[in-house]
RNA sequence: GGGGCGAUGGCGGAACUGGUAGACGCGCCAGUCUUAGGAACUGGUCUCGCAAGAGGUGAAGGUUCGAGUCCUUUUCGCCCUACCA
């Protein structure tokens, strides 16, 4: 067998690929991003899978004539620089820059067509400097204003946290219990464009399903009405907001939040306090919010019922939110579950208003719909009907407002941070604060700082800190917050289409031209954030820069599946690295050092707490980038998780070799004499492997291309023994290797090289002529009893007489009765016999 | 609690709009060749059966000439989300 040294070969094409972009003068535009790399310092598999299936869809298009963008940049601002330069003593900066680096080196190792002149990082103040322009065209547009609100305070990274970035009450990644603290905080006012990022999700016909309603569940946006209920012998009313006005007739209390305006009145009563206490004691832990049980205080007082001459008593109650809605509803004990619970611990009247069309008392609440009941004029009129009359009674009555609210909120984009891009504001001594005007731009962050100060080291950097207003002269200071690193992310792809262009953040043409991003791939984890914050600052810029003629960025978003392995700990509890680990048999783990027993987990994915993460790196250096690229794509659907296999790297790498020796064989192979028929069915059989890869590429359903090529493999080691000419078997070996270019790129270069191949920018075209026998199945009563060779489009009788004459399906038929024959062209025939 | 996705051999997974179930790979079994090795090659590998054949896509039912695919019910698993009024 022929070696191949994919060590020398693949550095070999490594240099060309750095030379040969994939742009072309004619054809359309194909703009391809994976999504922005955080420079942690070494690559991961989710990146290798990321970018690999980045490339095969660049360079498949390339080949297809289309001129293509294929740009690579990172996301480089963020708090693990500064805690990494805490612990190493590096300064943030060049700690950034060695990560970026290293980790370009290896991507480079991977055989990526990247044009690496395109690349930036946000940490260059050539980038943050326009980001600094566009806040502050944000500013002057309304699209940005510093609010003082509770905030998400992490204690832990001493900074705070978006709504976002809290999950289950902790910090993303302090996982700390979140605290409430009071701040004046800078917010992007992106619930501005609610209705517009909810409404054009609808345009977004290459998203995956699952990402648009989880940006609409986010969105959150409902339909209602606001009502005032005044309060007994007092002029006050209390606001609530309801999606369910229909049901005010059973209506039983009122429910405030323990933050509500009305709680100041009770702020001297221990009780009170002592039940607000409790009910920030609930947990924050899935399980303990699920199950939180619903609890009360009772205020003593009472509102009148808008169209009964009934008084419904006022609690508060730890299941009502402060932060949205008016802080107050009404409960409806019948027909809503935590109001139901609630009326049963507090003995609250339950008023059936919806017709379930059951007797005897509700056992929980009924939130479906019928027709209404006990309900005075609302009576005999269905949910929806209702709604809307009760609305319009309510309006006529100057008693409350059709309302429409929405989940989503402004974005904190403050950051108590050093490492991220500065805000380009100033206060001004009379406290007024204004932006830094654009010729003074960037702000530019200092490199002389104090890493080991308490909390922002830009607070205790006074020489940065105190400026004066260039316009007045006046002393100033300047805001010591950095913006969010999703601000960063919001609008690189962006940047891409121009990154040297100094006059302003894009050049308007190159924007309209590349943009928007035709093929968007990533994870699924920035389903929500990442993505939505960049559909708001490209509505942002378009609505009011009028610059980039496009409201949303990204055409097609493709996710990507996790990387899994398996995990082991050892006797004592410690995880293990996969490579300390041996695995004597399928039952039996044990440790390399001392041959004690190890526990092994099932495949999860991969992270460096469990350390069952595999090296890229070497996994390249020991099996190469192509073996490497074509594990990764085959082994699962792309956009499912995938479970990282040595052995099936090993046969990757196997297979890669086969590749090549059947290459060397045919360039050396003697020949043979020719049969027309052998070169027809080689040839035919290869044209439907060529529509399957075709079919599978454009369907992300790589793992299907690859099995093609290994029938291809199959399909050409038979027909090497057989009678054939070379042309041809060159000829079509030529065309496989070019389909297999956007897989394994060094590998299908280096084989096209062996050949001699000139015109290798090229995709085959299939050739229809060969595409005309097709398989067909002949059933008797729905089975299938034999398949035949047919010409495409054969007539019944045809095909009656072929199975008539000598197909196995031929003796079911024999002293049988045909009573019906169905025939499905290009199919199937089947027939129904007695 | 709400929402979504899924269930096919020992494993990962194929099967385009209903029309050959299990492609392809891994693993396993047997054989060939061997400086007997975790190399290479050949054959086998859903179940029952010597065979012809029959059964078979989590379970039950339905529509159809024909169902992994469509409909109803149900069980299990995974993911997202959360007192959103």
């Amino acid at each position: 067998m022929e070696r191949y040294n994919f060590q020398v070969i693949e550095k070999k094409w490594q240099i060309e690929f750095s030379k040969k972009k994939l742009y072309r003068e004619k054809g359309n535009k194909f703009y391809c991003l994976e999504m922005f790399p955080y420079p942690s310092g070494k690559i991961h598999m989710g990146h290798v899978r990321n970018y690999t299936i980045g490339d095969v869809i660049a360079r498949y298009k390339y080949l297809n004539g289309y001129n293509v963008l294929h740009p690579m940049g990172w996301d480089a601002f963020g708090l693990p620089a500064e805690n990494a330069s805490k612990q190493n003593n590096l300064h943030p900066k060049d700690w950034t820059n060695q990560n970026i680096k290293n980790m370009k080196s290896q991507l480079k190792m991977l055989g990526l067509s990247i044009d690496w002149d395109l690349e930036f990082s946000t940490c260059d103040k050539d980038y943050y400097k326009h980001q600094q322009e566009i806040f502050i065209d944000f500013f002057n547009q309304g699209l940005v204003s510093r609010k003082e609100t509770y905030v998400n305070w992490d204690p832990v990274e001493k900074t705070v946290l978006a709504n976002e970035q809290v999950i289950d009450g902790k910090g993303w990644r302090s996982n700390a219990i979140v605290e409430r603290k009071k701040l004046s905080q800078w917010f992007l006012n992106i619930t501005k464009f609610s209705d517009e990022l909810l409404e054009d999700l609808e345009k977004l016909e290459g998203w995956p399903e699952k990402v648009k309603l989880m940006q609409k569940n986010w969105i959150g946006k409902s339909f209602g009405c606001e009502i005032d209920f005044q309060i007994d012998s007092e002029k006050e009313f209390v606001k609530i907001f309801t999606t369910r006005p229909d049901t005010i007739f059973g209506a039983s209390f009122i429910a405030l939040s323990v933050d509500h305006p009305l709680s100041k009145n009770f702020q001297s009563n221990g009780n009170f306090n002592e039940f607000k206490k409790e009910c920030n004691k609930t947990g924050t832990t899935e399980e303990a919010l699920a199950h939180a049980e619903k609890i009360g205080f009772d205020t003593g007082l009472f509102v009148k019922h808008p169209f009964l001459d009934k008084k419904i008593p006022i609690y508060f109650a730890n299941f009502v939110l402060m932060d949205y809605g008016t802080g107050a509803i009404f409960g409806c004990p019948a027909h809503d579950q935590r109001d139901f619970d609630f009326a049963k611990k507090y003995n609250l009247g339950i008023i059936k208003v919806v017709d379930d069309s059951k007797l005897g008392e509700l056992e929980e609440a009924y939130t479906g719909s019928g027709k209404l009941i006990n309900s005075d004029f609302l009576n005999g009129l269905d949910v929806s009907a209702a709604k809307e009359k009760i609305i319009s009674e309510i309006e006529s009555k100057n008693i409350g407002v059709r309302k429409t609210l929405y989940r989503l909120k402004d974005w904190g984009v403050s950051r108590q941070r050093y490492w991220g891009c500065p805000i380009p504001m100033i206060y001004l001594e009379d406290g007024s604060v204004v932006p830094v005007e654009k010729n003074e731009l960037p702000v530019e962050l200092p490199d002389d700082i104090d890493l080991n100060s308490q909390g922002n080291p830009l607070e205790s950097h006074p020489k940065w800190k105190y400026t004066t207003h260039k316009a007045t002269g006046e002393k100033a200071i300047r805001e010591t917050d950095t913006l969010d690193t999703f601000v960063d992310s919001s609008w690189y792809f962006l940047r891409f289409c121009s990154p040297n262009h100094q006059k302003s953040p894009f050049d308007e043409e190159k924007i309209n031209y590349w943009m928007p991003v035709d093929q968007y791939i990533g994870g699924i984890e920035h389903a929500i954030l990442h993505l939505l914050y960049s559909r708001f600052f490209t509505k942002g810029l378009n609505k009011f820069n009028n610059k980039i003629g496009i409201s949303e960025p990204f055409k097609n978003l493709f996710t990507q599946g996790m990387v899994c392995h398996e995990s082991y700990k050892d006797k004592n509890g410690n995880w293990l690295y996969p490579n300390e680990i041996i695995k004597v048999d399928s039952k039996t783990v044990v440790k390399k050092t001392d041959k004690s027993k190890v526990t092994v987990f099932p495949p999860e994915s991969m992270s460096k707490s469990k350390k069952n993460t595999i090296d890229p790196e070497i996994m390249i250096k020991d099996y190469g980038a192509d073996a490497v690229r074509w594990f990764i794509l085959s082994d699962s659907p792309p956009e499912k998780d995938v479970q990282w296999s040595d052995s099936g790297v090993v046969s990757s790498n196997k297979f890669l070799q086969k590749i090549w020796d059947l290459n060397y064989s045919i360039n050396n192979r003697k020949e043979k004499k020719i049969n027309q028929k052998n070169e027809k069915e080689f040839i035919s059989t290869i044209n439907s492997y060529i529509n399957k890869i075709n079919n599978s590429i454009n369907d992300f359903r790589f793992n299907v291309s690859i099995a093609a090529f290994y029938e291809i493999y199959n399909h050409f080691t038979s027909f090497m023994k057989k009678d054939l000419s070379n042309s041809t078997l060159k000829e079509y070996i030529i065309k496989i290797n070019k389909l297999m270019i956007p897989f394994v790129p060094h590998l299908a270069h280096e084989c096209l090289n062996l050949l001699k191949c000139k015109s290798i920018n090229e995709w085959p075209k299939i050739e229809k002529s060969f595409l005309e026998e097709i398989n067909f199945a002949i059933q008797i009563n729905g089975k299938t009893r034999d398949i035949i060779k047919i010409k495409k489009n054969s007539k019944v009788e045809t095909i009656n007489k072929i199975v008539l004459s000598g197909s196995k399906a031929k003796k079911y038929l024999e002293d049988k009765k045909i009573i019906k024959t169905i025939f499905v062209n290009n199919k199937i025939i089947n027939y129904i016999i007695k």
